[in-house]
RNA sequence: UGGGGCGUCGCCAAGCGGUAAGGCACCGGAUUUUGAUUCCGGCAUUCCCAGGUUCGAACCCUGGCGCCCCAGCCA
C-alpha cells in the first residue's frame, strides 16, 4: 500500500483521465496484446491549419502514448495532391510542437508508401479482388444504388486478371486521361454498407504532388491508403472520429486480403464548439474571402489563431482533458475553454494597468509636476514574481465605465461627490464633472486624500477600486477586443438555405486605438500574457511595431457586476 | 423505410447489477486595495420512454421514441 502511494507514476496513473479508449488500451496492455506494445498516430491531411478539434485528437493520441510508454507517430495523409501543400506541413508541425508534443523520428507520409500501395493493389488484382473500371464518375454513382436499394455491377467488373494488370500498369504509365479509369475493389455491390460497394482504390490524377513531384499520375484513395499506412507503421490502436466507423470493415477487408498486420480502429466523437466553425471548408472560406485576417486571426478556432489570441498551450491541453472522450455527439460551451485559459493565466500572467476607454481625471489638489512611484506587486498571489513601480501624477486616465453621472446604489465606482480608491494609490473624490457642448462627460476634477496611500480611510468605508494610468507616463497602445465569431451556436447548420457567412458576428472584433497602458508594458514581448487588472488578459500582437504596441484581448476576467447589471 | 453510431443535470462526463463522481454554467455566502482570485455551501429520489427479469437495474432482456453519420474518382 505505502509503496503505491509513494510511487508517483502510479499516483498520476490514478489521476489520469479515463475514457473508453484509454480503458481499452489499458486492458490490451495488461493482457499483453501486441506484445505489450502501444503505437498510436496523428494523421492530418496537409491541406489546412490545425484547429482545436484536432487538438482533441492530438492530446488523445500523443497523450495516451506518453502515459503508457508507447509511441505516437505523426503521419501526413497526403494522398490528394490537388489539395495539399508544404506550407501546411510546416504549420502543422509547428502547431504540434507549440502544443507540447514531439514525435522524434516518427514522422511519416502516406506518399512514402505509394510504391508499396501500388504493389498491394497489383496483389489484389492478381487475386481477382480488384478491377479497372472504365465507367465515368457519374456512371459509377448511378450504379452504386442508394441507401435502401442495392447497387449493380459495372460492366467492366469481370475483366480478366491479365487485362486488369495490364490496364492498371498503363494507368500508372500515364496512358489515360484524368477520370478515364479507376481501380476498384471487387467486394459486393449489394452490401448494406455503402463503403463496401466496390469502392474506388485508385484514381488518375495528372497532378504535381508536393513530395513525389510528377512521379505518379495515379493516386490511392484515402480508404486504400489509410489502413495500410497504419499497418506498415504497426499502429496498434488506430484512433479516429465517428464518421469513419463505417469504413472500418473496408480497412479490415483490405488488411485481411493482403494478409498484413492488423491495427484496430476505435472511433470517438469529434469536438464541436459553440459559436464557431470547425470544418476545413468553412475555415478555408473565411480566410479566402477575407472575413478574417488569416488562419491566425485571433477569432479563429485554429491553433495559430488561439496562440495569437494568447491562449496558452497548457490551457488547450487542460481543455482537451476536461471535455473527455466519448462517442456521443457533443457540443462544448466556449466557457469551458475560457475557464481553462483563465485558470492558466491567472496563475502565470503578470499584472499591469491599462485603460481602454479613457476618461481624463485631474487631481486639483495634487501638485503639478510631482511624480510619485507607487509600489505594487507584479502578482498579488505570487510575491516571488517581484514588484513593479507605477508612476502617479496630477493628471490621470480612468476607465469611462468606472464613472457614472447618476449611479445606482450598488455601483461602487466613481460618481459626482463619490469616493473611490485608485488601485495601489490614493482615495479620490469627484468634485466636478466637465462636459462638452454635446453634454458628454470629458473630464473629472477630483481631490485626493493624502492619508490613504496604503492605508484605510478615516471614518468611512470606500468599497470601490479602479485602475488608472498617469497621463504623462502613459503608453499609447491599440487594443483589440474580441467576441464570438458567429451569432449562432452552430453556423451553417440551422434553418434552410442560410449561408454560414451571413451568421458571422459583425461585432466580433472591436479595435480601440486610443488606449493607455502603464509604462512597464513598453517591454511587452509578442505573445506573452498580461492581466490588465479588472479587465482581462491581454498579449502583444504581432501587428505591433516600433511606433505602436497592439494588444489582443485573450479573455475577460469574470465580471459579476456585468452579470448583475 | 439499408447499414453504422449515440441517448445520465442547461453543456460535457464518470458509472459496467448494490442503491447517481467530477468539471463548466448557474445560485447563495465568507475573505479580498482586481466587483478578479481563493474559500465554503446549494444544484439529477433519478439516468429518452414503456414493459419485463431480479431481494435490488442507469447498468440485463423486450419493444418503442429521438438524434448523428454513410450514396466524393475528398479526407
Amino acid at each position: 500500500m505505502s509503496n503505491e502511494k509513494n510511487n508517483p507514476a502510479e499516483q498520476t496513473a490514478a489521476e489520469q483521465p479515463r475514457d473508453f479508449i484509454r480503458n481499452i488500451i489499458a486492458e490490451d496492455l495488461a493482457s499483453n496484446k501486441n506484445d505489450g506494445r502501444l503505437a498510436t498516430r496523428f494523421p492530418p491531411e496537409p491541406n489546412g491549419y490545425l484547429h482545436i478539434g484536432h487538438a482533441k485528437s492530438i492530446c488523445l493520441n500523443f497523450g495516451v502514448a506518453a502515459e503508457q510508454g508507447g509511441v505516437c507517430h505523426l503521419r501526413f495523409d497526403d494522398t490528394n495532391p490537388v489539395k495539399e501543400e508544404n506550407e501546411f506541413i510546416d504549420a502543422i508541425k509547428a502547431d504540434l510542437h507549440w502544443l507540447g508534443f514531439d514525435w522524434g523520428d516518427n514522422e511519416f507520409f502516406a506518399s512514402n508508401y505509394f510504391e508499396q500501395l501500388y504493389q498491394w493493389a497489383m496483389q489484389l488484382i492478381s487475386a481477382g479482388k480488384a478491377y479497372v473500371d472504365d465507367l465515368s464518375g457519374e456512371e459509377i454513382r448511378q450504379l452504386r444504388g442508394t441507401l435502401s436499394e442495392p447497387g449493380s455491377n459495372s460492366p467492366y467488373r469481370e475483366r480478366s486478371v491479365a487485362e486488369n494488370l495490364d490496364l492498371f500498369e498503363r494507368m500508372r504509365n500515364g496512358e489515360f486521361a484524368d477520370g478515364a479509369k479507376v481501380l476498384r475493389a471487387k467486394i459486393d455491390m449489394a452490401a448494406p454498407n455503402m463503403n463496401l460497394r466496390d469502392p474506388v482504390m485508385y484514381r488518375i490524377l495528372h497532378a504535381h504532388h508536393h513530395r513525389t513531384g510528377d512521379k505518379w499520375c495515379i493516386y490511392p484513395m484515402y480508404d486504400f491508403a489509410h489502413g495500410q499506412s497504419d499497418s506498415i507503421e504497426k499502429i496498434t490502436h488506430s484512433i479516429c472520429t465517428l464518421e469513419f466507423a463505417d469504413h472500418r470493415p473496408l480497412y479490415d477487408w483490405f488488411i485481411q486480403q493482403l494478409g498484413i498486420f492488423a491495427p484496430h480502429q476505435y472511433e470517438f466523437a469529434r469536438l464541436n464548439l459553440g459559436y464557431t466553425v470547425m470544418s476545413k471548408r468553412k475555415l478555408h472560406q473565411l480566410v479566402a474571402d477575407k472575413h478574417v485576417c488569416g488562419w491566425d486571426d485571433p477569432r479563429m478556432p485554429t491553433l495559430v489563431g488561439m496562440r495569437r489570441r494568447g491562449y496558452p498551450a497548457q490551457a488547450i491541453r487542460t481543455f482537451c482533458e476536461r471535455i473527455g472522450v466519448g462517442k456521443s455527439d457533443s457540443w462544448i460551451d466556449m466557457s469551458v475553454l475560457e475557464d481553462c485559459v483563465r485558470e492558466q493565466l491567472n496563475e502565470t500572467a503578470p499584472r499591469a494597468m491599462a485603460v481602454i476607454n479613457p476618461l481624463k481625471v485631474v487631481l486639483t489638489d495634487y501638485p503639478e509636476g510631482k511624480v510619485e512611484m507607487l509600489d505594487a506587486p507584479i502578482h498579488p498571489q505570487q510575491p516571488e514574481m517581484g514588484r513593479r513601480q507605477i508612476p502617479f501624477s496630477r493628471e490621470i486616465y480612468i476607465e469611462r465605465d468606472d464613472f457614472m453621472m447618476d449611479p445606482p446604489k450598488k455601483f461602487f465606482r466613481l460618481g459626482p461627490e463619490r469616493e473611490v480608491r485608485l488601485r495601489y494609490g490614493y482615495i479620490i473624490k469627484c468634485n466636478e464633472v466637465i462636459r462638452n457642448d454635446a453634454g458628454e462627460v470629458v473630464e473629472l476634477r477630483c481631490s485626493h486624500d493624502n492619508a490613504t496611500l496604503g492605508a484605510a480611510p478615516q471614518g468611512r468605508k470606500v468599497k470601490g477600486i479602479i485602475h488608472w494610468v498617469s497621463q504623462a507616463h502613459a503608453l499609447a497602445v491599440e487594443v483589440r477586443q474580441y467576441d464570438r465569431l458567429f451569432n449562432v451556436a452552430s453556423p451553417g447548420t440551422n434553418k434552410d438555405g442560410v449561408d454560414f457567412i451571413d451568421e458571422l458576428n459583425p461585432g466580433s472584433r472591436q479595435i480601440l486605438t486610443c488606449c493607455y497602458a502603464e509604462p512597464a508594458l513598453a517591454d511587452a514581448t509578442i505573445g506573452t500574457a498580461y492581466q490588465f487588472e479588472r479587465l482581462g488578459y491581454y498579449c502583444a500582437d504581432c501587428d505591433s511595431d516600433d511606433k505602436k504596441l497592439v494588444f489582443n484581448q485573450t479573455v475577460t476576467l469574470r465580471d459579476s457586476w456585468q452579470k448583475q447589471k
